[in-house]
DNA sequence: TTTTGTGCAAAAGGTTTGCATACGA
DNA sequence: TCGTATGCAAACCTTTTGCACAAAA
């Protein structure tokens, strides 16, 4: 969720990372932007803002949010990673048709909890990726 | 799961695939080393046994399997491509330890279904993805 | 014979790195 | 001030592409 700028200081500190103007502007785009965007799309986003961001800092500065858990890299479909700024449990969806990704309110999997045992395997977490037609493109299908 | 070459060459023509060398051992090697291969991994394997496979010949293999159908790319954490020959609906399980990938048998998720719909998205699919330690890593641990 | 697959080498696209400089705490 | 973030450019790695040649149907 959205969080004000003292609130986003803190969680930095929290983490031991400095609240600097370019990782402050990364996760705020992406925090204000909750469609995974990927490095590319987050640079030419803020760099837009501040002509003087480069390409490298806004990829040191993913890792070092993502390092510190402020913000959560998404591997899918596509050449490049995408970011999300909620960190909070949630299952993602796919759109087949249009490629964007959808964050889906995080439900049990009855079968699976935190911490279970599947055979000889420590489960520490999961999600489900679910596969589709997203909500505008259904309604061009029709 | 291993299909014998004559039912190999059977899937590839049912899909209007010519059946190659080099296709086949992309193909038999995913089978055979259910690991879940990057790319250059299959190169490698495919190019030790017949050293004039080309890295181009492989990714155009594995690109021409996938559209048929025969072969699914998984997209996981770290820089490349996975493929799998098991095409039968399946979860996936990613060690956080030692990078490993493994299949883990398909159980539904009782709410959801294929073709169900989550608002107004039409879901055509889904999958798990489930991340811990796996059963090598563990006992390492212990 | 015709169509399509293959190898090679070069290019592309995303991401990482090295280094000098600028900046936050 | 001190340690680290930043910009720039070059390097890297995976994947794609163009093209001439070879092989499958």
């Amino acid at each position: 969720m959205y969080k004000s700028k003292p609130e986003v200081v803190a969680a930095f500190r929290e983490h031991g990372l400095r609240c600097t103007p370019r990782r402050y502007a990364v996760l705020d785009y992406l925090a204000r932007h909750p469609v995974h965007a990927t490095a590319d799309e987050i640079f030419q986003a803020v760099n837009r803002t501040d002509p003087r961001t480069s390409r490298a800092t806004v990829y040191n500065s993913l890792h070092a949010l993502a390092e510190a858990g402020l913000v959560r890299e998404v591997h899918l479909e596509g050449k490049s990673v995408r970011f999300d700024a909620i960190i909070e449990r949630h299952h993602h969806f796919v759109c087949e048709q249009c490629g964007s990704v959808e964050d889906i309110a995080w439900f049990d999997v009855p079968r699976l909890s935190r911490h279970a045992q599947l055979g000889a395997r420590l489960i520490r977490d999961y999600e489900m990726i679910l596969r589709g037609t997203c909500e505008v493109c259904s309604s061009k299908l029709s």
